[in-house]
DNA sequence: ATTATCTATAGATCTATAGATAATGC
DNA sequence: ATTATCTATAGATCTATAGATAATGC
C-alpha cells in the first residue's frame, strides 16, 4: 500500500511501455506493430513488455479503461437529477475529446472494447450510465422493458459502433456522428415506454 | 469462367480448410487455435492455409459473408412494400438461426465483422437493408434525419453488439435479445421523424 | 532471506519466398 | 511453355521459462 520505490519504478516502466506502444501503434498500425520496436523506444528488454502486458491487446484494453476515466468524472460531476439527454451529451463530449485524434486506433481499440465491455460487469462508465438510466426510468422517462444495465450496454456499444463507422468513413465530424447515434438511442429508449415492444418472444410473422 | 478441374480442386481444398479452421476455432477458441492443427485436419501443408487465407481472421471474415447469404435471400423473398418491422424480424430470425449455435465464435466473428462492415460499402445485407430503409423513409415511416445507409449500419452494428452481449451473458435467448434491440432501433428510427434531433452541430450544453 | 522486477535464452509459431507438380491454353 | 496450386525451407516474431539484480521486510 505504501508507495515504495519499487512500485514507482514499476509504474514508470509500465507507463513508458504504454506510451511507446501507443506511439508505435499510431506509426505502424496495431496489427503491424512489433513488440521489439516498442521495447526499443521504451528502453527495456523485449520480455519486459510481456511482464507488464500479456499481449498487445492489453495495451488497448488499458487505453479503453484510462480514457473512460475523464468521461466518468464529467458524468459524476452532473447533479443526480440531471436530464438524461444532458448526461448523454456529456458522454458524447468526452468521447469526442478522447477519440477524435485517434482515428487510426479506433477500430482496433473498439474491437478490444467489444470484449471487455460485457466482460467487466461493474465497469466504470457502464455502471455509471446504468444508474443514470435507472433513475430516468424511475422518473418514467425511459422504457422499463429493458433493464437499465442492458440499456447502458446498448448505448455504449452503439457509440463504439458509431466510432468505428466514423473511423472508416471520413466526412462529418465525430461529434456529429455520436450526437446522431445518441438521438436515435434516446428516441428509442423513450418510446419503448409507450409501445409494448421489446420483450417479443412471439415467433415469425 | 468454365469450371475447370483445377478450379474444383482449389475450391475443394479451400472448403476443407474453411471447415477445419472453424472446427479448431470451436475446439480451442479462435485465439488459441494453431494453423498447424487446422492443416493437419485438412490434410494439406501448413503454407497451403496461407495460400487460401492471408490470416486466421480471414476465415471469420468469410464466415460473416457466408452466413449473411441466407439472411439476404430471406429478405429478398419479402415483397418490396413489406413492413419495415417485418423486414427486421426476418433479419432477426436469420441471425438467430445462424449464430445461436456459435456462441463461442461470436465475439471474435463480430470483432472481425466490425472491420468489414464499414469497409465494404456495397456489402450484401447492409445494402439490402439500406434499400428497404430508403423505401420506408419515402413512405414516411422512418426518419430522414439520417441517411438510409447509415441507419442500416447502425442497425446491423446494434445487432452485432447485441450478439456479443448475449455471447458473454448467458440467460435469455438470442432471439429475444435481438428482438429487444430491434424494437429499440425501430422506435428510435420512427421517432427521429418527429423530433428535429440527429443532425446536432450544436456545441456543448 | 525473500520477493518483485527485469533480462537472457530456448522453443513454438508465424510469415515470406523459392521451388515442385500438374493442369491449362496455345 | 506457361500458369495456378501447393510444398519445403529459412528467417522473423512471439511465448514460456530459467536466471540475475536489487529492493523489501524481518
Amino acid at each position: 500500500m505504501t508507495d515504495t520505490s519499487r512500485d514507482r519504478q514499476r509504474e514508470a516502466t509500465r507507463q513508458r511501455l504504454y506510451e511507446a506502444a501507443l506511439g508505435i501503434f499510431r506509426r505502424d498500425g496495431f496489427r503491424e506493430a512489433r513488440v521489439d520496436d516498442i521495447t526499443l523506444v521504451a528502453g527495456v528488454s523485449r520480455t519486459a513488455f510481456y511482464f507488464h502486458f500479456p499481449t498487445k491487446e492489453d495495451v488497448l484494453s488499458e487505453m479503453m479503461r484510462r480514457t473512460e476515466q475523464p468521461i466518468c468524472a464529467a458524468v459524476e460531476a452532473l447533479p443526480a437529477d440531471a436530464d438524461l439527454s444532458q448526461v448523454l451529451e456529456t458522454v458524447v463530449e468526452g468521447m469526442n475529446r478522447v477519440w477524435q485524434g485517434e482515428r487510426d486506433l479506433i477500430v482496433d481499440a473498439m474491437a478490444v472494447g467489444l470484449r471487455i465491455e460485457s466482460g467487466a460487469p461493474q465497469a466504470g462508465l457502464k455502471a455509471l450510465l446504468a444508474r443514470r438510466l435507472e433513475a430516468a426510468s424511475a422518473r418514467g422517462v425511459v422504457t422499463t422493458a429493458l433493464r437499465p444495465a442492458m440499456l447502458a450496454d446498448l448505448y455504449l456499444l452503439g457509440c463504439m459502433s458509431t466510432m468505428v463507422q466514423w473511423a472508416q468513413d471520413e466526412g462529418r465530424s465525430l461529434h456529429d456522428a455520436l450526437t446522431a447515434a445518441t438521438g436515435l438511442f434516446l428516441d428509442g429508449a423513450r418510446n419503448g415506454k409507450s409501445h409494448p415492444k421489446g420483450n417479443g418472444a412471439n415467433g415469425k410473422s
